[in-house]
DNA sequence: CGCCGAGTTGACCATGTTCAAGGTGGGTGG
DNA sequence: CCACCCACCTTGAACATGGTCAACTCGGCG
C-alpha cells in the first residue's frame, strides 16, 4: 500500500493512493489520510461521498445535543469499516478518537437498492444490519441504572472484540468512556477504581486494563 | 376484509384470511388473529415465518434479561408493521401491550438478499433504515440522565407519530412507559404529575394525556 | 359493597452528579 | 538532567435525583 499521507481535511484528495484492505479491486481505490486526535472526519448531514477503513487509531460516532451534550454511539478500530451508509447523509458525526490514520473510499452507489455489485451490496448490507443489533444493544444497556453493569459490559464487549489476551489498551480518554455509557468520567473512574479494588481488573497505567476475572465481570453486566 | 377471527397461538392458522393493507396482491393473503393483554406473539430467537401488521391495539418489542428485568424497544400501532427482519431469525419478542388484533402474512423470502419482488425488498430495506435511525435515538434519549428529559421525549414522540390532536390516548401501562424509558413506574408516574402541576399536559384519566404545552415540553428533551 | 389491578404519593435510602482539590505521567525547555 | 507545565485522571465531600418500600387512591367489575 502506498503509504504517501495527505493531512486530513473534510474532502479527501488525490495525494496517496491505497488499494482496499479487503477485496481486489470492487473497491475503488482509496486514500490514506492521517487525522489528528478530536479533529473531525466528517459532519451529521453532510452528503457521504466516502466510507472508511480505519487503518490506525480510534475513531468515535456521535450526536451532538442542543445542551452541548455529546452521545457516542460506537468506537471503531483498525480494520473497521464505517460510514458506508445505505443513505445519502451521514447520519452520524465522526470524528478521531486518538491520531489515526484511515483510508477514505469514493462512495461508488447513490441508492440502497440500485447497487449493482453484489459483494458492495452485501458489505452495504451487512454493515446496516450489524448497526441496528449494536444499536439496540447500546440502548439495552443504556437503559441499565448501574454504573457496575455498563461499566463491565464496556470492558466485556472491548474483551470479545480485541480477542489479543488479557490486557486491553483503551486508546480513548475517560471523557469518551463517560460519553459512551452516559456517564460522567468521574463516575467511570471511580467504578474502575472499584473493580480494580475487588481484584476483577489491574490498572499498570490508566490507559491499560488488565481482566483478572472475566467471569465476575460477564455477571455483573447481567446480559441474556 | 374478512374478519373472521382466529385465537392467537404462536402459529398463525388459516382459520380467516385478510387482504393486505397497503398493496394489491404482492403480500401472500394474511390471517387476521386476535391477542390478548401481555400475550406473547413470538419469541426472540424463533425463526421468523411470518411478518405482521397491527389492526388495534399496541404491540411491544422487547428483551428480557438474566436478572428478569425487561427492556422495551419500541411500540408499534394500528397500520404499523413489525417482525418483517432481514434475517432469518426474530432478534426481539413481541407481545401485545394492550388486546389487538394484528394481520400476520407469511414470509415470502429467506434471505434479504435474494428477495425478488422490488417493493417487498424496499419494504423490508426501508423498516431496516428505519429500525437503525430508531433504534439509535432511543440509544440517545436512554443516554439521558434525566427522568424529564425521557419523559417529555417520550410524550413528543407520541404526538408526532399521532397527529391526532393535542390528546393522547395512552393504550399501555406505566410499567411499559417505565421499561421503554429505563425507570421506575414511580418515576414515570412523579415526573407526569409535575408536568401536570407546572400545566405542560393535563390528565383527564391515567391514560389520557393532553399536551397542553408541546413547546416547552420540545425544550424540556433538549434534542437538535 | 368489596375486591382487585393500576396508578399515585410520601419517606427514606442508594447511587450518580457536581464541584473542588490533588495526583500522575509525558513532553518541553532551561 | 531537572523543573515545570499541561492534559488527563483520581479522589473526596456535599448535593440532587431516581430507586425502593409502603400506604393510599381511584375506577371498574363481580
Amino acid at each position: 500500500m502506498t503509504e504517501t499521507l495527505s493531512r486530513g481535511f473534510a474532502t479527501p484528495t488525490h495525494a496517496g493512493l491505497a488499494r482496499p484492505l479487503n477485496g481486489p479491486g470492487r473497491h475503488s481505490a482509496g486514500v490514506l489520510k492521517q487525522y489528528d486526535h478530536d479533529q473531525e472526519i466528517y459532519s451529521e448531514g453532510e452528503e457521504a461521498h466516502y466510507y472508511y477503513k480505519v487503518v490506525s487509531g480510534v475513531v468515535r460516532m456521535c450526536k451532538y445535543f442542543s445542551d452541548g451534550h455529546r452521545q457516542i454511539d460506537i468506537f471503531y478500530g483498525p480494520e473497521e469499516i464505517f460510514g458506508l451508509e445505505p443513505l445519502n447523509n451521514y447520519c452520524l458525526t465522526a470524528e478521531a478518537a486518538s491520531d489515526c490514520r484511515i483510508v477514505a473510499y469514493r462512495r461508488t452507489y447513490s441508492e440502497f437498492s440500485q447497487i449493482e455489485d453484489a459483494e458492495l451490496f452485501d458489505e452495504v448490507a451487512t454493515f446496516a444490519m450489524d448497526s441496528i443489533g449494536r444499536a439496540r444493544n447500546h440502548a439495552f444497556i443504556l437503559g441499565r441504572s448501574k454504573a457496575t453493569e455498563k461499566v463491565s459490559h464496556f470492558l466485556v464487549e472491548l474483551v470479545r472484540k480485541s480477542h489479543a489476551g488479557n490486557t486491553l489498551q483503551l486508546n480513548i480518554s475517560r471523557q469518551d468512556i463517560a460519553d459512551y455509557l452516559g456517564l460522567t468520567i468521574e463516575t467511570v473512574s471511580r467504578t474502575l477504581s472499584q473493580f480494580a479494588a475487588k481484584k476483577l481488573i489491574a490498572m499498570p497505567t490508566a490507559r491499560q486494563v488488565e481482566i483478572k476475572n472475566l467471569k465476575s465481570l460477564e455477571q455483573l453486566r447481567c446480559w441474556t
